[in-house]
RNA sequence: GGGCGAGUAGCUCAGUGGAUUAGAGCAUUUGGCUACGAACCAAAAGGUCAGGGGUUCAAAUCCCUUCUCGCUCACCA
């Protein structure tokens, strides 16, 4: 179906044809929601930045519009308020007429797009031998819900995990991983690495401290490249070892990926750097190869270059990333390609996308975007970094919420006398405390900083997912208390909205669509947090101020119709942002 | 120094096409459980939207400028 906002955009845009011609066919008709409900439930304010170009007074405007506007359907008679604003009230009987459409809907009203375009996701992106981060988190939770909102929408989704498992750290990995653990290179599972990122930091004090050892290094870069049999058993061993570990978080997270690494473009990196050098876009500088950016300049302000081909004829992440961009346009075939990295990658991926425009990598239908999100900071606001030699690892960080989760829990228990099952216990400890290191993320705009706080993320109150849980929770509740199946609820029962708690509420649920659209687009899932909690308030007022299984009928049967659709709107809503819902909790 | 981003209640944050009185949550104070589970609801208090200019009928939002903070600036990704 048609969003109501959409539906009250085309009618004020024919309304505006026919009242002032075909030239403003094409004007923004300015319908939003009102900011208060004392001017109803929208508004367009199209009327005010005509008056210049119609040498009218707004008013005038609106009372023109307002003439030819045709919603005897879904609204009641517009006004005209204040300077020329017209605000429009829904019609209850609308309202309840497109809630009963809605409900036997399992998609809720929302429309799949047609055709399916095809997306790529990049997202997480974790590098090989280093441990997964709170930059990756972030990383992983934003991409994954992006791509949960668009595969709702019915998007062609591609997802997929650009790991680092390239470069010149691997020739001092492999180095190490020879003089050290000499049989791993020779038997097959012959040695459980165990902990990478140990060995890692050992590699890496033998590379800074050893000459010798520097030199064995790049050798080792040098033979893995060329291919030689022994280095690539252990380049690949050490990217199965990895592997294994990413996929414990991404188990816990609920996360569905494809890993196509850096190294994947690798057979395509020379072909990029001629097709460059091709199109005249390539010039040598200081014994590197690359192509000068517009609009980039260094401190002494010279032309910033994208180096696509190092002095010492290696590649760079520049070359991968316009190999990749030629892949996933060409043989992916995609349309939309979405990159979650944090902001400080901003610049890089500018750049990037210039050359790529410029080289006809990329056609002008393919819309490239990158999605940026802040930093990580710790609880003083300070950043967390890796290297400062606190280690930020992700699975003691789940693991922490779990168990907050579980102490929250054990608590409430012991105060209600309640008793439960350890399954039981388990079960909702787990799914509450991931659900609130994802919501705390999602829940803020991504592009700010993020202060990573365990009390506040665990905190189980104000704009958090166990509210939320809760609110899913309560109705389930009524169903089990008045013993109703809420999928075999008479749905030729008409919904009553008669007290206002009840009014606000149906008006919520309807306007699921609109936001899913607009964060389709605007690729910002705090957008769905924020209706979610907003839904459950309104929902709770809903449950204190009515009654639902002492009400009469019809309004028992419109009430829990209202409270089901409210879970489902949850549930769905929740599910986008993968997080799920319980039952009981 | 250049580029980018940010500065909104004590704290954490919404506010992305300019619009009527700037919004939540937490914390604080005060009410509401003989129960559709109170992980809830109701109410109070709390702001020169960093400062200063400008454009406009209208600016937290657009433009200019100053200050503060962060990220980033050629062979790591």
């Amino acid at each position: 179906m048609t969003s109501i906002l959409e539906q009250l955009k085309d009618s004020v845009s024919q309304a505006l044809v026919s009242a002032f011609g075909t030239e403003l066919a094409d004007t923004d008709p300015l319908v939003a929601p009102t900011n208060n409900p004392k001017f109803g439930d929208y508004q367009s304010n199209v009327a005010l930045p005509l008056a210049k170009t119609l040498k009218q007074n707004p008013r005038a405007i609106a009372q023109s519009i307002i003439d030819h506007l045709q919603l005897e359907e879904m609204c009641e008679a517009p006004t005209i308020a204040g300077p020329g604003f017209i605000n429009f009230m829904l019609k209850t009987d609308y309202i309840s007429k497109l809630l009963a459409k809605i409900q036997p809907d399992e998609r809720l009203g929302v429309p799949q797009v047609e055709p399916a375009q095809k997306v790529i996701v990049d997202f997480s992106s974790p590098n090989i031998a280093k441990e997964m981060h709170v930059g990756h988190l972030r990383s992983t939770i934003i991409g994954d819900a992006i791509a949960r909102i668009l595969e709702f929408r019915g998007y062609d989704v591609l997802r997929l995990n650009h790991v680092g498992d390239w470069g010149t750290q691997f020739g001092m990995l492999i180095a190490y991983l020879r003089e050290a653990y000499p049989e791993a290179l020779t038997t097959a599972d012959a040695l459980d690495i165990g902990d990478l990122v140990s060995l890692y930091k050992k590699a890496k004090v033998r590379f800074d401290r050893d000459d010798q050892f520097k030199q064995t290094a790049r050798q080792e870069v040098v033979k893995l490249q060329a291919g030689a049999e022994d280095s690539r058993h252990a380049w690949q061993l050490l990217c199965d070892q990895s592997r294994k570990e990413f996929q414990v978080i991404y188990d816990l997270l609920d996360i569905k990926i494809t890993e196509r690494g850096e190294s994947f473009y690798n057979p395509f990196l020379e072909d990029i750097v001629s097709e460059l050098e091709q199109k005249g876009l390539l010039q040598t500088s200081e014994g590197a190869k690359c192509v000068f950016l517009e609009g980039f300049t260094n401190k002494d302000g010279d032309p910033l270059p994208l180096i696509v081909q190092k002095s010492d004829g290696g590649f760079n992440y520049a070359t991968t990333d316009l190999a990749a961009i030629k892949y996933r346009v060409k043989e992916d075939g995609a349309e939309r390609i979405i990159y979650v990295t944090d902001s400080g990658q901003a610049n890089h991926f500018a750049g990037v996308f210039q050359v790529a425009r410029k080289a006809e990598i990329l056609p002008d239908t393919v819309e490239v975007v990158h999605v940026p999100f802040g930093l990580v900071l710790g609880k003083d606001g300070k950043r967390i970094k890796t290297r400062s030699g606190e280690t930020f690892k992700l699975k003691d960080l789940l693991d922490e919420a779990i168990a907050h989760a579980r102490q929250d829990l054990a608590t409430r228990l012991q105060e209600e006398a309640r008793e439960e099952t350890p399954e039981f216990i388990d079960h909702v400890a787990r799914v509450v405390g991931l659900s609130a290191v994802k919501y705390a993320d999602l829940s803020q705009n991504r592009t700010s900083d993020y202060k990573f706080d365990y009390d506040k993320m665990l905190d189980l109150k104000g704009n958090t997912a166990p509210y939320l849980l809760y609110a899913y929770v309560r109705p389930q509740g009524v169903s089990r208390k008045g013993n109703i199946d809420f999928s075999q609820l008479d749905t030729n029962t008409s919904i009553v909205l008669t007290e206002k708690a009840e009014l606000a509420l149906a008006k919520h649920i309807l306007q699921l669509e609109e936001i899913i659209k607009e964060v389709e687009s605007n690729l910002l899932p705090n957008r769905i947090c924020l209706y979610l909690f907003e839904l459950s308030q309104k929902f709770n007022q809903f449950y204190e101020q009515c009654d639902i299984l002492e009400a009469k009928e019809p309004q028992r049967t419109s009430r829990l119709i209202l409270a089901d659709l409210t879970a489902r709107t949850i549930k769905l809503g929740l599910s986008l942002l993968g997080i799920n819902v319980l039952e009981r909790m």
